[in-house]
DNA sequence: TCCTTCACG
DNA sequence: ACGTACGTGAAGGAA
């Protein structure tokens, strides 16, 4: 057997998956993208070479001559971000557990590490493929030694492969070259400087003439253009380093042997259990012996055109199976770019339109139903319908997306795999299939982006129909093969009754929200915004004048030079990029000079016209006179709501100015508006889960508890508390919600950080119960890695076992704080699916439209306000029984300026 | 695309 | 010695 070597660079191709693999993460929070992408590459490779010889070289801690060099030009490296330092032990595991040769040496880089074998293999007689991200390698091609670099391009791994021919014909040198060009060019990728002025071209240009840098330094004076020659001569000794820091050796003394390296037994039993933690089924899935299980699957799809083709595959549909789904379908009056940027209307049909629709019973049974003249929406989706029910489910991806064409569709006949994957982990950053895929369904699929780029779906489909059918019908089935899985695992975390009772209602209710919408005074804000505009151009001219010259008051960058530069203010020191102009450095010079108060009320009002007057103008329905938010039930780590597109949890309130804005937010004719808000429901919730005596008794009895507070922290009678000591007591409480910290309180309060944690101090004598209950929840985070709410909503806490005290201290604020903020949130989901089902089951006129955390917004028909307040009411205070009562305020407003 | 700033709970 | 309060989203500038 001809022998053959395949050397792979570590850190290179890690850092290459690390950022070119999309964030992923095991159950456990443990960051698995570099390790996915890097298993990926070595996968492809082996496959496609198929070595008898293997070595993966890493550079060792210590720094070696050539990164002292470096270190001296430029000061520090990098630091590794800790994402991908957590996941290289990890990947370190799972080579060795599969008998893959890893290799480093003190004082010798993986570069030279992967010179010097490929250098003996050839000499050994070896074909040998050197596998690494960094250009720098192809300086070792030769007729034997091919250099292979993947590329990830959109997820889709390719290699481009290295003899001396392809080297020669990509850049117009010879291998023994590039480090002759990386001296003259530098590489801003691998931090070699270069000669500045001289590029590619120029160098390659020089190289054909002289050779080597050498030679054209000793000729310096014949470099022809004179720019060139300038360059060059300036800078001889930084061309010589470059030289040096680009030059790979091929002859080291190393520590390992051609034997050590023999390819063993890769699919073994530690292999299997250590990628079992990692939750990457695919990559699992190279075990067990199903490969090109993929081709198999694909045989299986087929398009239906035709009713009666269709009525041909849904009799083998069985009633006892659940059904994946995934629909494609054309937005309402959408708008979408074409190829030259242009904006491209289609053209208002009141109604979004179904084109398309793929359906999965299992890996054998797949369709696409295109809709058109042989096969109407109807007809599928009533057959669907039919076969739905409450323990076969049609499962789908965004079950939220689908309620326009499946209206029927309901708590009891649907499951959502997206709400379910991020009930599972939510710090993931999303969970459509093909991010569930691997996990969840044992599936590996393809990402969208990698095919369409980022088309809108109709588009895609439109040209190209072919692979969008593959794609739907990747994701049905992905949808129903994860179904049993994601339900396993969250019974077994205790969090089915959180998905089942809470999160899947929740769906249906933010669709009923998203689809009322809020009515905006169209004209009152073009108004509001005109004033905003002629104020701000007032104060542009005034802020001009007195800095003496014209600049962009926005760019924090300008404002920064203008300030501290040119006027020379005290020291407004802050941020990696610059100066900080931030409200808070700014309040603090509010007495240099004029400009200052200029400038902040700038900064208001240009916030307020860009943000909300033009910026919410912009989403006003043309048809409705409507605002209709999106409500994502999948974006935060604690398990709140959060509101885009625009964002309406965070109208302005705080200052009046902006809180005049609420005025155009108004109810329809004949409507007013109810607004109900928790009075204090972390502190009420902190209370019940610490079962701290004194607080629970302060609540019970009604009292002023920041006043309680500022009575026992301060040894004050109740009745004496000043207003200041009431506001210092207000800031510990918030400050203990947040998971306290005595720095994070001294800078709110303007204290000494002394200070602020002799108030913590007291506090914590005060409530016994609640230092109790945050160690509590800090240990539990340590020794289980999550925290949960009261209604078994998880939240896996990493940072709790970084290295980094920072990290680590993060860590437990969150610990402290999730589980408060998380049952506060699920609390008012509760009280929202409940007043929700309690207007339309009794088919009031009446609606909710918007819930900004521990706020409700009713649009209330006139004659139905007694019983929406006491709806309200109700369903909020008892959303929950606590140890504390649960108190909602309803307020009634013309507008939502009144309604607060 | 990342960073800064600032709007909200 | 470090450098932080918890959770979000949008706009604008810089790169």
């Amino acid at each position: 057997m001809e022998n053959k070597l395949v050397l792979i660079d570590g850190n290179s191709i890690v850092n290459r998956a690390f950022y070119g693999v999309p964030e992923l993460t095991n159950r456990e929070g443990l960051h698995t993208n570099a390790i996915y992408g890097f298993l990926n590459i070595m996968f492809k490779v082996m496959e496609e070479e198929e070595p008898s010889h293997i070595l993966v070289a890493f550079d060792q801690k210590e720094p070696t001559f050539r990164h002292k060099m470096y270190e001296e030009y430029k000061g520090t490296r990098k630091p590794m971000p800790e994402e991908l330092r957590e996941q290289i032990p990890v990947l370190k595991d799972v080579l060795q557990a599969m008998n893959i040769m890893i290799f480093s040496q003190a004082g010798i880089e993986a570069d030279d590490i992967l010179g010097t074998m490929a250098k003996k293999g050839e000499k050994e007689g070896y074909t040998v493929s050197v596998v690494s991200g960094d250009r720098d390698l192809l300086q070792l091609a030769t007729d034997k030694i091919k250099v292979r670099i993947p590329k990830t391009k959109g997820g889709k791994t390719m290699v481009e492969d290295y003899y001396t021919a392809q080297v020669i014909e990509k850049y117009g040198v010879t291998p023994s070259q590039i480090i002759d060009l990386k001296g003259l060019m530098g590489d801003s990728s691998d931090n070699i400087p270069g000669v500045p002025g001289v590029g590619e071209k120029t160098a390659v240009k020089i190289l054909t003439v002289f050779g080597t840098v050498e030679n054209a330094i000793a000729h310096v004076e014949e470099i022809t253009p004179n720019r060139a020659r300038e360059a060059v001569k300036n800078n001889i000794s930084l061309a010589k380093m470059s030289k040096t820091l680009a030059t790979i050796k091929t002859d080291c003394r190393l520590g390992v042997s051609m034997e050590q390296c023999l390819v063993g037994d890769m699919y073994n039993e530690k292999a299997y259990h250590l990628i079992q933690t990692l939750d990457i089924k695919s990559i699992l899935n190279r075990f067990s012996d199903d490969t090109g299980a993929d081709k198999k699957i694909e045989k299986s799809f087929q398009t239906i055109t035709e009713k009666k083709e269709w009525d041909n595959f849904s009799k083998n549909l069985k009633k006892e199976k659940p059904l994946g789904i995934k629909t494609v379908f054309r937005k309402k009056s959408d708008t979408a770019q074409d190829g030259n940027g242009q904006m491209t209307l289609f053209m208002s049909e009141n109604a979004s339109r179904l084109l398309g629709i793929a359906v999965a019973a299992d890996k054998e049974n797949i369709c696409f139903c295109k809709m058109g003249k042989g096969l109407s929406e109807g007809d599928v989706i009533g057959d669907l319908m039919k076969l739905a029910g409450d323990s076969t489910p049609l499962v789908a991806n965004d079950v939220k997306a689908q309620l326009d064409f499946f209206a029927e569709l309901d708590v009891e006949n649907s499951f959502d795999t997206n709400v379910a994957a991020y009930l599972i982990n939510p710090v993931q950053k999303s969970f459509a299939e093909e991010d569930i895929a691997d996990t969840y369904a044992g599936v590996s699929m393809f990402s969208y982006a990698q095919v369409f780029g980022k088309a809108l779906p109709e588009a895609a489909f439109a040209e190209h129909e072919d692979d969008m059918i593959r794609y739907c019908c990747y994701c049905a089935l992905v949808n129903v093969l994860s179904y049993p899985s994601l339900q396993r695992e969250l019974k077994k975390m205790k969090s089915f009754d959180l998905f089942h009772d809470i999160e899947m209602p929740l769906v249906f209710t933010l669709y009923d929200m998203e689809k009322w919408g809020i009515l905006l005074q169209r004209e009152a804000l073009k108004e509001y915004g005109q004033r905003l505009g002629s104020r701000i151009a007032e104060l542009e001219q005034d802020i001009y004048e007195r800095a003496g010259e014209e600049f962009n008051i926005n760019s924090p960058k300008q404002l920064g030079t203008i300030l501290f530069d040119k006027m020379r203010m005290p020291y407004g020191r802050k941020t990696k990029t610059g100066y900080s102009t931030s409200a808070e450095v700014l309040e603090k010079l509010r007495f240099e000079d004029p400009i200052i108060e200029m400038i902040l009320e700038y900064r208001q009002l240009a916030k307020l016209k860009s943000t909300y007057a033009d910026g919410l103008d912009s989403y006003i329905d043309e048809q409705d006179g409507r605002i209709h938010t999106t409500f994502n039930q999948n974006i935060t780590a604690t398990g709140r709501l959060s509101s885009t597109e625009p964002n309406l949890q965070n109208i302005p309130i705080r200052m009046e100015l902006g809180r005049e804005i609420r005025k155009v937010f108004v109810p329809e004719e004949g409507y007013v508006f109810l607004d109900a808000d928790y009075s204090q429901i972390e502190l009420r919730v902190l209370a019940h889960m610490s079962g701290d005596e004194r607080l629970i008794e302060a609540y019970r009895e009604n009292a002023d508890v920041h006043r309680t507070t500022a009575s026992l922290v301060f040894h004050t009678p109740y009745d004496e508390v000043t207003d200041l000591q009431r506001r210092n007591a207000k800031a510990v409480n918030f400050g203990i919600v947040y998971g306290i910290s005595g720095f994070g309180l001294s800078r709110d309060l303007n204290i000494t950080k002394k200070e602020a944690e002799k108030y913590i101090e007291n506090y914590f004598e005060t409530y016994p119960r609640v230092k109790a209950f945050m160690d509590e929840l800090v240990e539990t985070g340590k020794n289980k890695g999550y925290v949960t709410s009261m209604f078994g909503r998880r939240r896996p806490i990493p940072e709790l076992k970084a290295k980094n005290f920072m990290q680590r201290q993060f860590g437990e604020r969150i610990a402290m704080n999730s589980p408060i903020q998380g049952t506060a949130a699920d609390i008012i989901k509760i009280a929202m699916i409940r007043v929700n089902h309690k207007l339309r089951e009794n088919h009031y006129k009446s609606r909710l439209i918007l819930q900004i955390h521990d706020e409700l917004l009713i649009e209330t028909a006139e004659d139905e306000i007694e019983a929406v307040t006491k709806i309200l009411e109700e369903e909020m205070v008892h959303a929950c029984e606590l140890s504390v009562p649960l108190i909602a305020e309803v307020k009634r407003g013309r507008n939502w300026y009144e309604a607060k």
